[in-house]
DNA sequence: ACGGTTGTGTCAAAGTTATGTCCATGTGAT
DNA sequence: ATCACATGGACATAACTTTGACACAACCGT
């Protein structure tokens, strides 16, 4: 499970948004000020970090130039300053993005989950993970649920694609493009046919590959 | 490269603006006046507008209002008229931010560029809210009052077409013309009963989108 | 070069899901 | 009160996806 650090010290919110958020599978550890956070990010790796501003002992912005020293871990600011200034400085910290109270739950939610997954960039390593399914990329290798698994090229190809872009609907028409190349002649039903093929030989973890229904396919990370 | 229209009556300050601008990278359009500027609204998307309000034919405010019944751009006032009841009048009108006459061209830059940002970061992360819906446009997936709702293909592109047109009545026919294509042959009928289907889909949510009576529909962001 | 194996696309039938039409029943405007 | 208009339920079917069968091409070891 994913985790993130909420630092913020407004103790209802605190609790409003973690229980958000655990309810939709993201961990969240809680911090009441920017000292407290720094105590944590000791011995803790997130996966994001969500930063009130105004906060006793070190402000967001102090704990943002802290970390950014030695991390590149996603920072989201998280305030009721909404000058031009302030987002400025923070930007210009190294954050990600910036959220101005008061702020839609689901808002928040979706934007934490989009930094962490670009986050993700592990593709450098030759690495792609999604969910129960692992790509090697130097050796175009595949695991799912922990077992190898034998892709042909043609699958091999449409599971990067959909694994690059990740929680993104596809067409048939883009998967044609990108995977099978711009020349390609053919009917839009090929990418259904290698779809199957593809679910079938990921087993279980085929049931990531969801079908949008009038619109392409998708890859998700889901739970079940 | 962003793009943003600069309406402004006074010329040499139209070259200065635009010339700085470009040097940082910020294509330019410029109009004289209210009527100018709407018409290369018509043709044109920009990433944001910098609006003076003291012009001829039609003035600043004029040219917001009809800019913000249909669309959420960046807009930016520019103008001598300091009072603080012209700046309340301004953010009435949805505008984004105010600048008084004489200004620093590098603080304009800097606002301007903030805008796009800020534009660019709900559109990055291809997010749409009103009030308590979302739209997560890359994913097709919507959520409204914190819990995630399955749409048919049909109801999530006329609910995507609604939050895109926010605050507007459309009529029926126009509905058919941006959801269903010019080609449609069907009934008026066909809108009323996936409104219906979409409001059932949308649960409490599904308040905010009105009827108006004899006219079409329209989404509100209104909490009751 | 040769047969066997594997990968891939096409096609049509079967299975799903979504969508429009119809008509009876509400609801708001004047 | 009346009329025009909007809503709701039932149903038929249109639109779309999955599946299985098949044919052909590419690849591989001998």
């Amino acid at each position: 499970m994913e985790h993130i650090l909420l630092v913020e010290d407004e103790p209802r919110l605190r609790g409003i948004v973690r229980d958000y958020f655990s309810a939709h599978g993201l961990g969240c550890d809680l911090a009441r000020d920017g000292a407290e956070a720094l105590d944590l990010l000791q011995d803790h790796d997130y996966d994001s970090i969500l930063l009130d501003i105004l906060m006793p002992n070190l402000d967001g912005f102090g704990v943002c130039r802290a970390v950014r020293k030695k991390s590149t871990v996603p920072i989201l600011f998280l305030t009721a300053l909404g000058g031009e200034e302030d987002m400025l400085r923070g930007y210009a910290l190294g954050c990600d993005d910036y959220v101005t109270k008061p702020f839609s739950l689901a808002v928040l939610l979706a934007k934490t989950q989009a930094l962490i997954r670009r986050g993700r960039g592990t593709e450098d390593a030759g690495l792609l993970c999604c969910g129960a399914i692992t790509l090697n990329t130097r050796g175009r290798l595949c695991s799912a649920g922990g077992r190898d698994i034998k892709l042909s090229p043609r699958e091999y190809d449409l599971l990067l694609c959909l694994m690059r872009n990740r929680g993104q609907v596809l067409t048939r028409a883009q998967l044609l493009d990108k995977v099978w190349g711009l020349d390609f002649e053919g009917d839009d039903r090929a990418v259904d046919v290698r779809i199957r093929s593809l679910r079938a030989a990921l087993g279980d973890a085929g049931k990531q590959i969801k079908t949008v229904f009038k619109a392409g396919y998708k890859l998700e990370e889901g739970e079940a």
